[in-house]
DNA sequence: TTTACCAAAAGTGTATACAAAATTTGGCTT
DNA sequence: AAGCCAAATTTTGTATACACTTTTGGTAAA
């Protein structure tokens, strides 16, 4: 089992929806996106069936799909959740902390000056919630950052229904402070810092929701 | 979309799997399985790919679906991202207790008390796990509950895999040991408990694999 | 104008058909 | 008897067909 196709065609849908082309609450008929991918409609019922697992989108029995619209009150919920983890993940990090882990984290933090730098706000959103997931990945445990992976993708879309685009600047400087006691192996001050952060990005976002409406069409290709 | 069909297939197996019936390593043929629930093969492999999600089947691309077998190392990541989870979930229960959400645990433990006294070894060891998620729901927060109901599915295969049953018992006393310190309001020994109580499940763990084979439809009718 | 209602159109849910790949079988050689 | 290759069989992967449900659009009655 597992195609390959029904896989690149989840990953065009959730680029496409986490980076709003798709708006929230927009059809996805399945003979459109067939007719679209070139292929039938099975491969994108499988397609479809995943991302309503990882709660991009909603499926509505004898209805279709739709973009998933996460409400505030579910959005308080993953934030509450990835504090429960993150904190406890940023102090295994410094008791198991390394030379390369760091420079690692460092890196990625420069790639993120260098988006927020470029004002390309796609790549920015994307690499300052894989600043995350890149910490759990070097934690060597990949149940802990596949977990943390469809959180911080459920993140995105809430992020980018709610968020000012003011807070991501913000985010990029609390993610270098994070490193910062992270290298200087600061277990107390990194947890903090870890907690405070996504404190922030959860108050950060504006609980006002945007205007739907969209062309599957346009928005893909 | 979203047959119920398809979910009491994905139950059918479930059972099997978790209890056992169904060995690791087993294979899971899809006409097979859609003659025996009389239905076609479209619905078996929806159910498939949904037990592929919940990580209690592995499906090998061309060559089909077969019972997973948690390694030794996953199961340990698993219960690592567990206490992260749990130790924060029981100081934020204690911080939110109320009465009512103490006799729901209470009455709780009484059903596992029945279950280790009747020694009915499935509905034991699902009451055991139920427990933990039993928690989280009563934190109303759903994210987390069904984030947890993962994480101790995949546990349910481990321990029946790997679990000593004399160590079932000793997890329904740590059980009420923590349901005394949440009544008590005593956040520390309640978080401590709770840390203890992960461990040793993890720790009782006997990492000697059991033998496979089986039939399929002898596990199912 | 609004509401009720019915027929046509569009879309989803399930089964089946067919192609491609993997496994098994059987015979041949060494 | 053991190893190996090819045909036959089984099984998976994808497309298509058909039944049934929802939506749409228009007509008639209040």
């Amino acid at each position: 089992m597992e195609s390959s196709t029904t896989h690149a065609i989840v990953e065009a849908l959730t680029k496409a929806i986490v980076e709003h082309r798709l708006h929230p609450g927009t059809k996805l008929a399945e003979q459109k996106l067939a007719d679209h991918f070139g292929v039938s409609r099975t491969l994108v019922r499988q397609a479809l069936f995943q991302l309503s697992q990882n709660r991009l989108i909603r499926l509505e029995p004898a209805r279709g799909a739709f973009v998933a619209a996460p409400s505030v009150d579910e959005a308080k919920q993953v934030f509450a959740v990835r504090r429960m983890l993150e904190a406890e993940m940023t102090r295994a990090f410094v008791r198991e902390s390394t030379p390369a882990r760091i420079k690692t984290l460092k890196d990625h933090v420069a790639r993120e000056q260098a988006a927020v730098d470029s004002a390309d706000v796609s790549s920015r959103n994307e690499l300052l919630g894989d600043f995350h997931v890149r910490m759990a990945e070097l934690m060597g445990n990949t149940v802990l950052a596949q977990m943390l992976g469809e959180l911080i993708s459920r993140c995105a879309l809430i992020t980018l229904m709610y968020q000012s685009s003011a807070a991501a600047a913000h985010s990029h400087e609390e993610h270098a402070l994070i490193v910062k006691a992270l290298a200087a192996r600061d277990e107390d001050t990194a947890v903090r810092l870890m907690n405070d952060h996504l404190l922030h990005v959860e108050a950060n976002l504006t609980f006002d929701r945007k205007v739907p409406s969209n062309d599957i069409s346009m928005a893909m290709s």
